[in-house]
DNA sequence: CGTCAGCGGGTTTTT
DNA sequence: CCCGCTGACG
């Protein structure tokens, strides 16, 4: 096979270029997967490089599915030899062999965001001595976010507030740290922050990775942050073999601590630039540019197509959202009938999830006919992103249980599931408890077994705690006694449907909500959550290669729980994609809507006061670009925001688009 | 100890 | 508007 057949001149230098460092500029649409993907074959195919030694790293699961299936295609079972993971992925594996060189130990759990929130809350409270209420947090813990992001220590924190917020940051910061390490548990930040403290302290592991990845290539390189680039250079420091392929134009992560400077820095490199265009219109092509002309900070770049000028940029103002969205999901129907587009042709793309529910409706209420002249309701579609299924109150609960099985020190799903399903353990109980593990470093769970087993110096303890909330418990040491074991052995759907029986966990759905409509849709989730578990089982049990642990469940799958695969043309499942402009990044489809394109909400009013104009029109410049053929740009007038109407105007960046590449349409939803 | 109502606060984007 | 949390009561 030729792979360097169809490649233009400066992707055909980009695949060629094997060692040294290789810093690829790629536009919008110039075909940069492409080249990463043809470049890895060229390394296996004609350098017989190992497949084991090749290391891609991506910024988010899509982007690694996708590649990996792209080079599948090209060199079949070989590209699973290929480590292609996300960054997260990536340190979790690491972290999985190696953290017991940090203080932790192999059985750590994973903490989602809201856990650290809580947390984060908890320890503010006992920091200001204050019960109840607490200004927002959000500020702070934004600031601890990007502290660790950036890779600094708790105390080279500077803030922009006052010198007392900034050492409450500070303070705060240190003690999240000392929590997660007494908790045995690690979030998504210090996934990475971990890693690189692992390779700093022990230069032998990591010159057994360096050894390990010789070839290392980055994608979306214009999104690390400062701590995956330092993790990149280290593992790459020895055979200097690292290629980076990025687009400073898309740069929009920097409220996660990304940094455009890496990529505009990336020094030392080979240098080529992807300007040729593949995907969209001569028209889509010229908005997009003519947009992200108005930022200062960025390199010029001249991004060119050879397709046609192609249709016009359709603009229309609905009344209100409800409008706006029956008549986007009019004009869908109408290129799907008059375009011969399908379903999966098509996306609504909009700046925040909270906008996607009225396509939704207006997606499901809609009337069309098909081939056969039937008349079929509702439209197709898929929602990427949204309330994710592991932060589903029920699916969190029962994931609980599993983290206190594989790490009973992980206080966050301690506290979470000791009293639920309700076993009489109060909160005054509780408080006992807990003043006692804070007051004495003794984790909450060897508290707990002290107290139930009567353990000597604890005689007081026992005595104030009511006899009701002591049984409770010794069941629930009971039970986690039995699960424990029985989790021990595969398969583990079979005992987490045991585990859901035992507990009691339908009566308590049942007891504690009212509508039958609401109680059915949790039941049906922990029935999915169970299936989800058999997939596990049934994926694991055939590999020997791979762990087949508890462990290995509950600390891999939070981290691959978002990739349904979604791409215009790939998917297979024929359906309108809904999505926002960040997750869309990346992908291209056929037929565009960008929704709700009003100032407040891109620029979203919030980030103008954070990353800046500049990034949200990235984001703008993003969302454009992802049209192959036809783009249409919707806003409403009158919007519900919290609860109340209010008026919108149009965004500000619309009015960058020159005139002649925009057809204003009067608003109709074709009734 | 459990329940319920009332209240205040929050909707940016993701691993 | 929807949530989660708090605090008062049974």
């Amino acid at each position: 096979m030729d792979l360097f057949s169809g490649l233009n001149l400066q992707q055909k230098a980009a695949v060629e270029k094997v060692d040294g460092r290789l810093l690829i500029l790629a536009g919008a649409g110039s075909g940069k997967t492409r080249v990463l993907t043809l470049r890895m074959a060229h390394l296996v195919k004609n350098y017989s490089i190992p497949p084991q030694s090749i290391l891609g790293l991506t910024f988010t699961n899509k982007a690694a599915v996708e590649m990996r299936r792209r080079v599948s295609f090209i060199l079949g079972a070989e590209a699973l030899q290929i480590s292609l993971c996300t960054f997260h992925g990536f340190c979790m594996q690491v972290l999985r062999n190696e953290i017991h060189r940090l203080g932790y130990t192999p059985q750590f759990t994973l903490y989602d965001e809201k856990d650290v929130q809580r947390l984060v809350t908890l320890i503010a409270r006992d920091l200001l001595e204050r019960e109840g209420n607490l200004p927002s947090l959000q500020s702070t813990t934004d600031a601890i976010t990007i502290a660790r992001n950036k890779g600094l220590k708790s105390e080279q924190i500077v803030d922009t507030g006052s010198e007392w917020h900034d050492q409450f940051t500070r303070t705060l910061y240190q003690r999240l740290q000392d929590s997660m390490r007494a908790y045995n548990a690690v979030d998504f930040d210090s996934l990475l922050g971990l890693t690189v403290e692992l390779f700093e302290s022990c230069p032998d592991v990591l010159e057994r990775y360096q050894d390990r990845f010789r070839y290392i290539m980055i994608d979306e390189y214009q999104d690390t942050n400062p701590i995956q680039y330092r993790l990149a250079s280290m593992i790459s420091a020895k055979y200097n073999n690292l290629c980076v392929v990025g687009d400073d134009d898309q740069s929009i992560y920097g409220w996660r601590g990304a940094d455009v400077q890496n990529i505009l820095d990336f020094s030392d490199a080979t240098l080529i630039k992807l300007e040729q265009n593949y995907r969209s219109t001569h028209t889509i092509l010229k908005a997009a540019n003519a947009v992200i002309q108005n930022n200062k900070k960025r390199h010029e770049k001249v991004l060119w197509s050879d397709k046609g000028d192609g249709r016009t940029i359709e603009v229309f103002t609905a009344p209100n959202e409800i409008n706006e969205a029956e008549a986007v999901v009019y004009r869908i129907n109408q290129l799907r009938e008059n375009e011969g587009l399908c379903w999966g042709n098509i996306a609504i793309l909009y700046r925040s999830n909270a906008l996607s529910r009225n396509f939704e409706t207006a997606l499901m209420k809609y009337s069309w006919k098909d081939k056969d002249e039937h008349w079929v309701q509702g439209i197709p579609y898929q929602v990427h992103g949204g309330v994710e299924f592991y932060e589903r109150r029920e699916i969190k609960d029962l994931f609980s249980y599993l983290r206190v099985i594989v790490n009973p020190f992980d206080q966050a799903a301690l506290l979470r599931i000791i009293n639920y399903p309700r076993r009489g353990i109060g909160e005054a109980s509780l408080d006992l408890l807990t003043a006692h593990n804070r007051s004495k470093k003794i984790p909450l769970w060897d508290v707990i077994n002290h107290v139930v087993c009567g353990s000597s110096g604890y005689e007081e303890l026992c005595e104030k705690i009511a006899p009701k909330a002591l049984n409770g418990l010794k069941e629930f040491l009971d039970i986690m006694a039995t699960a424990k074991a029985k989790f021990g052995v595969p398969p583990f759907s079979e005992t987490m449907t045991w585990l859901v029986d035992r507990i009691s966990y339908q009566k308590a759905i049942n007891e504690e909500v009212k509508s039958d409509q609401m109680r059915d849709f949790k039941w049906e989730n922990v029935q999915e959550f169970i299936s989800a578990i058999a997939d596990y089982d049934q994926k694991r049990g055939g590999d020997p290669e791979i762990p087949y642990t508890l462990h290995d469940y509950v600390v891999s799958s939070p981290l691959d729980k978002n990739w349904e695969g979604a791409s215009g043309d790939t998917g297979k499942e024929n359906k309108v994609t809904l999505m926002t402009f960040h997750s869309a990044k990346g992908l291209e489809f056929p037929a565009c809507f960008l929704v709700g394109m009003e100032d407040h909400i891109i620029p979203h009013e919030k980030s103008l006061k954070q990353t800046g104009i500049e990034e949200e029109r990235r984001l703008m410049y993003v969302a454009i670009t992802r049209a192959m053929k036809f783009l249409t740009i919707s806003m409403a007038q009158q919007r519900k925001r919290m609860g109340v109407d209010s008026h919108s105007r149009p965004s500000r960046f619309l009015f960058e688009i020159p005139k002649e590449h925009l057809k204003a349409t009067k608003w109709s939803d074709g009734s």
